[in-house]
DNA sequence: CTACTTCCCGTAGGGTATACGGAATCATGC
DNA sequence: GCATGATTCCGTATACCCTACGGGAAGTAG
């Protein structure tokens, strides 16, 4: 086997590596102004606004220069991506929940920040230190529950899953409100005459219910905010039974 | 407020209608064969394959032909994803856990047969036959345990969003491999210089102690699997709890 | 001044979705 | 047989996207 060795790692790892001693012609650019200024383009405007050509010319630079600081596009991406994780500064002192919470409110306003996140895949992420630093301050939360270190992995994942994919969803909603120019809710107004033209009543009859009950009022966003702190809570409580259950299995 | 009325409504909901009375040029297609079409290439080749140039195409037809049976790409989309939901035929007269497996089956295999799911948006997901019959399915399911009609949405919610997530993200996998020719463990391989060239063990002391322990060995995709059924199996716990203790508190 | 190194960038090509307007084709009524 | 109206069919034209290639430009070191 070949052994291709990615050429993305310096570069997500650059800032660990002193600087090379200057040699030929001094660059007008840098990789930190390039996944910058992707980041700002991509804030204000979406992802597919952080093209090669949109982030050449905000820097007044030809878009084949680029390519001498980034291998291409998804590189570039992922460089944006990492900033933005490495950006949350995760660090904490406390207990377990208080680490999730700052965690999940952390991320939260990752999302918020940079709506653009909601459309990278989350499937083989940036191995840079950002990704690095978010693995490992879960596996340290959840390592203050005193399980062994064999047993920290699933717990880490199932609550950086529904954390990251809680959050994911909401800035999709807010791309769409901004895309479309309809909020969620105006969107589910638009589609009113579902009820009275189309749905059918004996085919759903738990749906009827609760609606004749009166239980559909909230908003969908609110509604979604809801079952993520719902299921939360309820990773934690399992998470924390199974850990204090083992420990007692421990001593005995 | 004008209330624009989508014209995807009636597309998503043709079914449940008669056929019109024949009048004008007979159409040489159909929305059925259209979407069907839609549906085959997409599965062989992914999403962007199902282009309105390819679909047209592959029935023989001009690009523009096809905006007569669907007003444009997104709705044909919206269509695609509401046939493959509707086609998982959700029903059962089991019990809550049986219910919650067959969904979660279901879920699996219509992503693995139609990875392409992967890249739509679940944000605003088309209000069609599919949708809604997963809808009622879910609920109706929370409800054989005997929670009352305005406590069903925020465990169904969460189920769901959990089942759909991890199905998502394997599919998401699956994608990947196809179109960069590399597994997820062969992708690690790639980065494996990673752990000796970049990474910091001081800053990663969690990390260390877990690698240090030969934790880290299985694959990644087996560790996805296995934090799903992790999560799926905490989430239900919690949910059967919090109704039991809702059954007795109405008892007393 | 001569290497040597590195950065800068013009060109060219194949893909995408869809607004517009006119031609083609059918059932119906007389 | 013919006019009418409804519906389907479709050619054209536009503005973007990414990036392989190769040569010119601008520095430093000796």
């Amino acid at each position: 086997m070949p052994e291709f060795s990615p050429r993305i790692l310096p570069l997500l790892w650059r800032r660990s590596v002193p600087a090379r001693k200057a040699v030929g012609r001094p660059p007008r650019l840098s990789v930190d102004v390039v996944v910058a200024t992707a980041i700002r383009l991509a804030d204000a405007e979406g992802l597919e606004a952080a093209s090669m050509a949109r982030v050449a010319a905000e820097l007044s630079v030809a878009t084949m220069s680029l390519y001498t600081y980034v291998p291409s596009r998804p590189e570039l991406v992922d460089l944006m991506v990492d900033e933005v994780l490495w950006a949350r500064a995760l660090q904490s002192d406390g207990d377990f929940r208080e680490r999730v919470t700052l965690y999940a409110d952390r991320t939260f306003a990752m999302y918020r920040a940079h709506p653009w996140l909601a459309e990278v895949s989350r499937v083989r992420p940036p191995v840079g230190p950002g990704m690095l630093a978010e693995q490992e301050f879960m596996l340290a939360a959840v390592a203050t529950l005193g399980l062994p270190v064999d047993r920290l992995n699933r717990p880490a994942t199932a609550i950086a899953s529904w954390v990251t994919g809680a959050a994911h969803h909401e800035a999709e909603a807010a791309l769409l409100r901004r895309t479309t120019g309809l909020s969620t809710d105006e969107w589910w107004q638009q589609r009113g005459e579902l009820w009275e033209d189309w749905f059918d009543v004996e085919a759903h009859p738990t749906m009827t219910a609760i609606w004749n009950a009166g239980a559909f009022d909230r908003g969908a966003d609110e509604q979604a905010q809801d079952a993520f702190a719902y299921g939360l809570g309820l990773l934690l409580e399992g998470i924390e039974r199974s850990a204090s259950v083992e420990r007692d299995d421990r001593v005995s």
